[in-house]
Order: structure tokens, then C-alpha cells, then sequence
DNA sequence: GTTGACAACTTGTCTAAACAAGTATATATT
DNA sequence: AATATATACTTGTTTAGACAAGTTGTCAAC
């Protein structure tokens, strides 16, 4: 890990153990120098990505100060796997993987010249439902291209999607759009979420893409209503 | 504005015009020393921002690709004004004012040295309907602590909030934190939003802060179901 | 007491340089 | 033909320094 993350982590880690409580500035960018031994720009890079995570925010003549910080709230929240989230919140999960095509096919656009073109990809496609706390919470439909991962075991469904990408393929997750609405709750939804007809769903379908840009999954989560909360952090930009 | 944001915009109006399109690569970082007379820890700064907002992706070795990039969608995204969303997508809109309070209290939050206190603040609390090409679709509740913005005028609320506190007062908003949840419609909703009963509607609570970590404004948009989109850029980060 | 100038802090912007590390291509070797 | 190697690109990390600009307290002048 480099100087700035390293930097990073320690400030965060005193922030949560509130060495630097709420409301509390930072040592100085001088001072973070000489306490850590680094250069002032390695250390601006650290309070930078705190300032974008929305630890701290930075104010000029004046110096970092420590802003109040929610944490991640279940289940959807920047690009962090459901497994990792579950660990995270010492939350008991289950995952049933009820459909499983190791064969199918997606209509996927494709970007050549002259603007856009729908062709059939090969995908692997895998519908799970998500149980927290012994209810059915959310059901995933995930649809993985053939072309990037020829294959997806039934076993790395039922454990972590993510843990097979990174850790058995050695891929890197690069980053993912994703888009959240609300719909009424299909006959699917309504059998494996258990709730009542006219109840509605979140609705939030994502496409996830590696560091060397290729986009390689596609995700629509079902989400019971009574269960979703998204949270999000953003800073006031002038450009 | 500074150097670095000058070449982003310069990037980005060309990444619109397609001078640079999707899957191609930009000028390598030499090349834009060269091609702009910056240094090139600037030129940097420029492809980071872009990178941050989801237009290009860095892969290391190789350059800066083009990804694709979705436009906002109505009505949530990032920290944009209404009316600066309105104004950006075309779209016809109104703003109507059904409940003015400029003398009321909220209880908020204190962060003193031993945990949270609760304190009754005065604020104004303004409720208003977002009309969408001739439909009601948003209800925003929104307070405003006295004790930051000392009086806030009926036309404020019938214009545009932000304006009035940027333009008028001279404040800088700085962040803010956002919570998507759905619940059912209460009889507000109904009233004002058109809607039946038994429906769904998106509730996005947030607080916003100015540059100078002070929150001054409580806000609560409840949105109709079937209007309601939210679109969300992310990144996998390793820390 | 109030004001104003100044000094000493803070963060913001920008530069030039060096080295590490990943990618691609041409070239020589086998 | 296949393989290894050199090399010329790319981005990633880090440093040291300079100057700009916002904040705060001190202190002299009024």
C-alpha cells in the first residue's frame, strides 16, 4: 500500500476511535509531515480522499475538521459486496440461489462507429434470493458475460460473486453505474419476498465493470420495500 | 478557476462533442503538458476529476479511456439544485408553496462532548410541490435553522432556495448526506401528489452543510413512485 | 475602545524532477 | 515459428519548493 492510503487508514482508524472526535481538526498539513515522516503532498492526497469519503471537510486558513459520518447502511452503498456488508454489520445472511442457467444469452449494446448496436451475448445467468435475519429480503438477477468469465460455478453464487472475480480469477472490479426506482412487485417478487400484492419493490440495476474499462455484469436487485435504505454522501461542486 | 479545471472542462466539452469518443484514449499526460503548458501533476488533477465523476477509467501502462457516461436522470443525483436540474434537462417545471413557517422549531441534534443532545431550534419551514410538465410529482419539507440563514422570503421558496443563499446571502454549500427509503403515502402525500391509496412513495432525507462544516438545512422530499429515478456512479476503492 | 497593519499560522495551486511499474512493439535468439 | 529481450511508451508515487490566499491573534496608532 502506498504512503497516502497508509496515512489515510491511520487517520481514519483515530477518527473512529475518536482521537480526532467530531468537530475536532486534524494536525495540520505541516504537522502530518513531520508526524508521519512524508512530504506535504502525500499527506494532502490522504486528507483528500477523507474530504471525498466525507470524514472531514477542509477549510482553508483554517485547516481539516471532522464532520459527522454515517455509516454504510444496508444493503446498497457505493460499490462494496453484499457479503462484505453482511460482515461488516455482524448481520446473519443466507443466500439461495433458486435459478441457475449456465447457458443463456443477454442483449447487450455494443458501441461500434456509427452509434449503438444490440447484439445477443452469451452470459451466465443467476437469480438469488438474499435472507437477512431469516427473512427474504432482496432477490438478485445477475447475468455475467461468457467473453470475460467463460464460467461461474453454482458454489460461487451461493457464496460471494466478488470473492470468485477477485480472489479465485484475479480480476479488479474498476467501477459500476447504477440506476435505483421504484416498481410494483411482479408474481417473481412476490413469491420469494413474501409480501402482498400491490406492495412495491426498490428496484436497482447496476452494470459493474473492470479497472481496464471492459463492463462484464449486469445486476438487477429486488429490494422489499420495508427493507431498503440507501445512503449517500455528496460535495457542492462548481466546474 | 484554476488550471487543472480548466483542462477538465476542456476535456469534457471535447469528450461531449465526441472529439474524444467513447472507448478511445486521451492525450497521454506528456501530451497534455504539451497541449495545454501545464505541469504534469495538473494535468492529473484534471484526468483524476474526470475519473471521480465517471467519465474515463485510468489503466496504468495503457492511458485514459472514454467510458460511457449517463447524464443525470430527474430528480436526484449528487448535490445539484432543482432548478439547475430543471434548467439543464429542459423540463418544465413549477414550484408551488402550500405551507410557509417562518417562525417554527425542529429538534436537532447537538454534538457535545458527551454524546448527542436534543435541542428544540428555531427554524423556517417551508412545504412545497414540484409540479413536472403540468403533474405534481415531489413534495420537499424543507427547514432552515435560523441561526445560519436568519430569515428566508416566500419568493426564495417559490424561486429557488439555493440561489437565494448563494447568490443573495453569499453562503457556500459544501455537502451534504443523502438517505433514499420508500414508504406508504400518508394523507399529505395523497392530498398533494395525486395519488391513490395504498401507493409507495420515495422519502430522500438530507441534511446540507456549507464549506464551513455548519449544517443549516433539514430537508424531506417525498417522491411519487413511478416518477422516481436515482442515478449513482461508484467506484471500488481498496483501503 | 476601535481601527488598522502586521505576523504567523492555515490550506490552495503549481512546478520540475526522479523513480517505480505496467503495456506494447520491434528485434534478436533459439 | 516461438521465445526471450530490450526499449520506448504509458500511468503511479513521492519529494521539495515556491507563491497565493484565507484566518487569527498581537500590537501600535488613533
Amino acid at each position: 500500500m502506498n504512503k497516502a492510503a497508509l496515512v489515510y487508514q491511520d487517520l481514519l482508524q483515530k477518527i473512529d476511535a475518536e482521537v480526532y472526535p467530531i468537530g475536532s481538526y486534524l494536525p495540520s498539513e505541516h504537522q502530518l509531515c513531520e508526524l508521519y515522516g512524508i512530504s506535504r503532498e502525500t499527506g494532502r492526497k490522504a486528507l483528500a480522499t477523507l474530504a471525498e469519503d466525507g470524514y472531514i471537510q477542509k477549510i482553508r486558513g483554517k485547516g481539516s475538521i471532522v464532520i459527522e459520518h454515517r455509516q454504510y447502511e444496508f444493503p446498497v452503498s457505493g460499490i462494496v459486496s453484499y457479503k462484505e456488508l453482511a460482515e461488516k454489520l455482524h448481520i446473519k445472511t443466507q443466500n439461495i440461489v433458486y435459478d441457475y442457467q449456465p447457458d443463456a444469452t443477454l442483449p447487450v449494446a455494443d458501441f461500434t462507429s456509427l452509434g449503438i448496436e444490440l447484439t445477443e451475448a452469451p452470459v451466465t445467468a443467476i437469480k438469488r434470493v438474499r435472507v437477512i435475519d431469516g427473512e427474504p429480503a432482496i432477490i438478485d438477477k445477475d447475468y455475467i458475460l461468457k467473453s470475460v468469465v467463460p464460467e461461474v460455478p453454482k458454489q460461487a453464487a451461493e457464496d460471494s460473486l466478488y470473492a470468485y472475480f477477485e480472489n479465485q480469477l484475479g480480476l479488479t472490479i474498476g467501477y459500476a453505474t447504477k440506476e435505483i426506482t421504484m416498481a410494483p412487485a411482479t408474481d417473481e417478487d412476490r413469491e420469494h419476498l413474501a409480501i402482498s400484492k400491490g406492495a412495491y419493490v426498490a428496484v436497482v440495476r447496476s452494470v459493474t465493470s473492470l479497472t481496464d474499462a471492459r463492463a462484464f455484469q449486469y445486476t438487477e436487485s429486488r429490494h422489499r420495500a420495508d427493507r431498503f435504505s440507501f445512503r449517500d454522501f455528496a460535495r457542492r461542486t462548481k466546474k
